[in-house]
DNA sequence: TCAATCACG
DNA sequence: ACGTACGTGATTGAG
């Protein structure tokens, strides 16, 4: 077997890694990112290639450069300096290195190209093919039979050979010709000046016609003279840019096996260093020899939800409440009020700490109280929002939603027939039967097999033609099989993700419990999972059916209280705008037509549907911080109307620009953007210098204040909800229900413990439980009488839940004895 | 384990 | 020069 040595052209890939990965970082601040990218690339390399040998070739700085600065003084003069956070990382990718056993070499008046062909044409000479890895083409000069090129294709942990034929059929040249092509049009990013006035285009032409560098200039008469003129002036700069571009394999190196060799890996040391960056991710995709299953290196025990301690004055502080809260109402005993929670304080500030034992949860607990207080609005958004929610949400959980299992059975087999159905069509009209959820299966049956055009159709990372629902949507129309691919698919996904999954996660009792957390989220939202509650379909009539199946328990019925507009009352509260806000206040006024008149300039009356339409589209999307190219795939519009649409709007709406771009700048100076009540997220991302990262860590800075102000409002309201419809003690609730039973209306009166003002609203002793919170609205269940009384106190209470918001809210009541009727 | 897809606010 | 809306979670196929 020939040996194989990989040869790696650091700095080139560490600095791609540097610019492709989001800035990691340790816990105290040390920038890793560029080391992380570096490090999946090399793990890559030892599982894809395979090779005997590896050696890292570095540019040296400073004295690198001397023999080719001779030459041409501005060499690489109009190099921009890298940010000062890659040359923190460099110290770092130097441990990995020496972790992997993988030599780094530098040279003086060498580059690492020089390097790099010196050592692979020693390798050559004894049989050994060469690897190299590059995200830089100029080691094309050196690729032959013995000799590959490899660069780093999307996602950093994807090495790819560079394919020769392609560069070959794209511009028509042979790699061989590669020098020359560089010698006549330069390179701007070495400062290598080419022939000036000679371009990528000209030069490609020049080449295919006569060859070689020599060639053109013997044959310069036969050149049309616009040229010519340009070669002839341009004739030393053309030779020494040449000299300049080539890659020097006379560099004074011995190339030494024994030093390059990957037996020399040093498995445990290389997991040692991996953990101290804190590559846990890494860490799992260790190939399979290097899995050293008898040491575990992690303690057993680094975190223990539900920990807590009492002190002296009766209160609690606990690593994660919910658990604690858990387990007290499973043995039917009243729950302390929460003090501090270590893992939601940890959230809060950003950092993940690890509490395995009381002493430790001692400790974090008092540095977290002490950074909290250092924040004054943070701490109290803690105190009295996120750690009261946690007794709440295990309430929540416990109590449950109802599920109507046959119901969800008869749907089983009706959508299990109209999928059979669908399939035998699709398989008919393909003309074989495949895997229709399979996505490349997919691809080839409508791309290949009926040539549907591929013009404007997305490719996914794997190559074949995306099959995803933007993309089938450009198809509709050109062939039938598109409508009958969406309608499986929706009836697939409906069957598998809730009708056949839902009934596996009913408890003995009859009711799915999800988990609620709060310490998910980026901008302070819940998450629920297992099962997700918050994603149950709606937007479809199909869909919709499945929502019969949540019913209220035995003799209650469910009340519904939406918030409507939420996030659009609530940029216009934050950012001011009276226009908006005047909108909102008389809410017979439908928003998105008043949006469209303004947007448009026309009266009220005039404004078409499809004015409407554009409105409501945008009035979602600009707070998401939607691009013209975006507004025009979801209207319809061409790019140039969807820009001046938005133009348009946003004079219409100049207070929430100016509020996006204050928050996009807020995000730029302090690191942070925060909501109404300080609650915050970090925003390292906008200073990416991957304009990817950067502008989508803008977009979500603009969108977090919002959906977040939203987060902490519901909180509140949650909070609010339960004292006002729960009575602590069980003997009042003996008594409540006693007296309810006698008498059918709900006006009893009955005392309550809660620290409401005594009005005649709270006093209407009318019970209550809340089951579900979805973002922006609270399902509870009552007894029926009571459902008119109770959903008109949830509307007071959300309506009122913070009067001094500067818009005014509106919630919605609905009841029903399943969720399908709300 | 990851990518693709799609359900919700 | 790049890709195109924020925030989630579940399921499936594929390597």
């Amino acid at each position: 077997m020939t040996k194989k040595f990989a040869l790696i052209d650091g700095k080139s890939i560490f600095y791609r890694s540097y610019y492709a990965m989001p800035s990691l970082s340790l816990r105290d601040g040390t920038p890793t990112g560029g080391v992380y990218g570096f490090a999946a690339m090399a793990l890559e390399l030892l599982r894809k290639i395979e090779p005997d040998y590896v050696a890292v070739a570095w540019d040296k700085s400073k004295t690198n450069i001397r023999r080719r600065v001779k030459i041409y003084p501005e060499y690489k003069a109009n190099r921009h300096p890298a940010p000062p956070d890659f040359y923190a990382q460099i110290p770092l990718l130097k441990n990995l290195l020496d972790a992997f056993g993988w030599p780094l070499l530098e040279l003086d008046d060498y580059e690492a190209d020089d390097i790099m062909g010196t050592l692979s044409e020693q390798a050559n000479k004894q049989g050994i093919h060469t690897i190299m890895i590059s995200s830089d083409l100029d080691m094309l000069q050196v690729v032959d039979s013995d000799t590959e090129l490899y660069a780093l294709k999307k996602g950093l942990a994807n090495l790819e050979k560079f394919d020769v034929a392609a560069f070959e059929k794209k511009y028509g040249l042979k790699v061989e010709q590669f020098l020359d092509l560089k010698s006549l049009k330069g390179d701007n990013s070495d400062n290598i000046p080419g022939v000036p006035g000679i371009g990528e285009k000209t030069a490609i032409t020049l080449l295919q016609e006569y060859g070689s560098l020599e060639a053109i200039y013997d044959n310069l008469d036969k050149i049309k003279p616009a040229w010519r003129a340009k070669l002839e002036s341009g004739k030393d700069s053309a030779y020494m840019s040449r000299e300049l571009a080539r890659i020097w394999c006379d560099a004074p190196l011995k190339l030494d096996l024994a030093a390059v060799d990957v037996q020399k890996l040093d498995v445990a040391k290389l997991r040692t260093e991996l953990e101290k960056l804190e590559f846990t991710s890494l860490l799992r995709r260790l190939p399979e020899y290097m899995r050293d299953d008898t040491v575990t290196s992690e303690p057993e025990f680094e975190d223990v939800p539900g920990l807590f301690f009492t002190e002296s004055d009766g209160r609690i502080i606990v690593n994660d409440g919910k658990v604690l809260a858990e387990k007290l109402l499973a043995e039917d005993k009243p729950l302390p009020e929460i003090k501090f929670d270590t893992r939601i304080a940890g959230f809060l500030l950003g950092r993940v700490e690890k509490v395995a034992n009381l002493d430790q949860l001692k400790i974090v607990a008092t540095n977290q109280a002490k950074t909290l207080n250092a924040m004054p609005k943070l701490a109290e958004l803690a105190r009295e929002l996120d750690f009261p929610m946690q007794n709440l949400l295990a309430k929540i959980e416990a109590r449950g939603v109802k599920i109507d299992t046959e119901i969800l059975a008869s749907q089983s087999r009706e959508f299990a027939k109209k999928i059979a159905k669908l399939e035998q069509t699709i398989w008919e009209t393909v003309g074989y039967e495949f895997n229709i959820s399979s996505a490349p299966q997919l691809s080839d049956a409508l791309f290949r097999e009926l040539k549907l055009p591929t013009t404007g159709i997305k490719k996914s990372v794997r190559g074949y033609f995306s099959t995803g629902k933007a993309e089938l949507d450009k198809l509709r129309g050109q062939h039938p099989i598109i409508d009958r691919i969406t309608e499986i698919r929706e009836i697939l996904k409906l069957k598998n993700t809730y009708v056949d999954a839902l009934p596996n996660l009913v408890a003995t009792d009859g009711k799915l419990h999800t988990d609620f957390r709060q310490d998910v989220t980026a901008t302070g939202r819940l998450s629920s999972s297992n099962p997700n509650l918050q994603n149950i379909p709606i937007r479809t009539e199909l869909g919709r059916e499945i929502r019969r199946a949540f019913v209220a328990s035995d003799g209650k019925v469910l009340v519904s209280a939406d918030y409507s507009q939420f996030e659009l009352r609530l940029a216009a509260a934050l950012s001011g705008d009276t226009n908006l806000i005047e909108d909102f206040e008389d809410d017979r006024v439908d928003i998105h037509t008043k949006t469209a008149a303004e947007a448009y300039g026309v009266a009220f009356d005039d404004v078409t549907p499809e004015m409407r339409r554009h409105a409501k589209i945008i009035n979602f999307g600009v707070l998401y911080g939607m691009s013209p190219h975006g507004l025009a795939a979801a209207t319809g519009m061409d790019f140039k109307k969807a820009q001046e649409f938005i133009a348009r709007y946003f004079r219409v709406r100049q207070p929430i620009r100016d509020f996006i771009d204050a928050t996009i700048d807020k995000a730029k100076t302090e690191g942070y953007v925060e909501t109404l009540f300080g609650r915050r997220r970090l925003t390292p991302d906008v200073k990416s210098a991957n304009f990817v990262i950067r502008e989508a860590a803008k977009r979500a800075a603009a969108n977090m204040p919002i959906q977040g102000t939203e987060a902490d409002l519901m909180k509140m309201a949650m909070l609010k909800v339960e004292t006002a419809f729960s009575h602590s003690s069980s003997s009042t609730d003996a008594l409540l229900t006693r007296r309810m039973s006698n008498a059918p209306r709900s006006a009893t009166p009955v005392s309550s413990n809660n620290d409401e003002k005594s009005s005649l609203d709270e006093f209407c002793g009318v019970r209550a439980e809340q089951i579900l919170q979805i973002h922006d609205s609270i399902l509870v269940e009552c007894a029926p009488a009571d459902a008119r009384a109770v959903g008109e106190k949830l509307k007071h209470i959300m309506e009122n839940i913070h009067p001094n918001l500067g818009v005014r809210l509106k919630v919605d009541i609905k009841s029903g004895k399943n969720w399908a009727e709300l």
